[in-house]
DNA sequence: AAACACCCTATAGTGGCTATAGAGTCAAGG
DNA sequence: CCTTGACTCTATAGCCACTATAGGGTGTTT
C-alpha cells in the first residue's frame, strides 16, 4: 500500500504521515522501485494508534512513550495507568482554567449593551493589574 | 523606565514587550543615550490591555483588532461585541471537546486495573477507527 | 578595575503540523 | 509514442506566541 491509500484508511494526510517517521513514531517503510514507500497492515495498525492518541490531545511524546512500551512490554502496566492518569489531570486542569476564562468572557460582554461613545469593554480590559499570572499549563489544547 | 522595570509592574518579560513591539502591538519606544529602550505609562497602560486580553486567552491579531479600535474609535462598539462574542464560542466550543475528551480518558482509565500480562488501554488504543476527524479548531488553548 | 546586573541584536528552537517549490513516477487516453 | 493528470519524492519555510542562546554593550557598585 503507498502513502495515498494508507492516508486515506487512517484519515490523515501523507505529509503527516512522513512526519510521523522523521518523528520516529512510524518505522521507516521499504521503498518500491520507484523510490515510493510500501506499508503493510502493521504500519496501518500503528497509524491508527498514533491517531487514536492524538483524538486524546496526546503529546507525541507521550505517544512515543506508549508506543516503546508496546514494543517491550515489561510485564505490568503501571506506567501507563501513571501515564493515562496524568493526562487525565493535564486535561482536567485546563478545562478548569478555560472555565474560568469563559466567566471572565461571558461578564465583559455584558458590559457594553449598545452604541456608546466609549466603550466600556474596552475600558474593563484597560483597568488595574493583569487577571492571571502565568499560563504555564501543559500541552493540552491548541491547533491552528 | 526601561525595559525591566516595565517587565515587572505588568507580570511579563522583557523579550515578550520585545516581541510585541515587532508584531506591531506596542508603539517603539524611545531611546535613551545608552541605546537602551524607555517607556512611559502610556506604554505600561497598553501593556497591561494586552496582557488581560492574553489572559482571555485572545490571539495577537484579536488583540491587534482591539487596539486598531482604541486607536481610531468609530462611534459604537458592534465590531467589539462581535468579536467577545466569537471569542466565548471558541472557547466554548473548545470546552467541549475537551470534556468529551476527558470522558474518553476516564473510560480509559477504567480498562487496566492492575498488572496483566497485555495491557488492555494499549488493546484499546489500537483498535478500529479513529476517534476523531479533524480538530480545526480555534486558537484557543495551549502554551508550552 | 573588576564584578555584576541589566540591556542590546540576531538567530534558532518549541509542537504538530501545513504550505510551497521543483522534480520524479506511473497508468490511462489520444 | 506522447501527453495529461494523479500521485509521489525531497527540501525548505511558515504558523503561533513565545523561549532560549550567543555574543556583545551599558551602568552601577565595590
Amino acid at each position: 500500500m503507498k502513502i495515498g491509500e494508507l492516508a486515506a484508511r487512517t484519515g490523515c494526510q501523507p505529509v503527516t504521515i512522513r512526519y510521523y517517521e522523521q518523528a520516529g513514531l512510524l518505522p521507516v517503510p521499504p521503498r518500491s522501485e520507484g523510490n515510493y514507500r510500501v506499508y503493510t497492515r502493521a504500519h496501518e495498525e500503528r497509524l491508527l494508534f498514533i491517531r487514536n492518541c492524538r483524538a486524546l490531545d496526546m503529546s507525541l511524546d507521550e505517544i512515543r512513550q506508549l508506543l516503546d512500551y508496546q514494543d517491550n512490554p515489561s510485564g505490568d502496566c503501571s506506567e501507563i495507568n501513571a501515564l493515562v492518569e496524568a493526562h487525565i489531570e493535564h486535561v482536567s486542569s485546563r478545562i478548569k482554567v478555560l472555565q474560568q476564562l469563559q466567566d471572565k468572557l461571558v461578564a465583559l460582554r455584558q458590559r457594553c449593551a449598545g452604541a456608546e461613545p466609549s466603550c466600556s469593554i474596552l475600558q474593563e480590559l484597560t483597568a488595574g493589574e493583569p487577571h492571571v499570572s502565568q499560563d504555564s499549563d501543559s500541552h493540552v489544547g491548541h491547533s491552528h
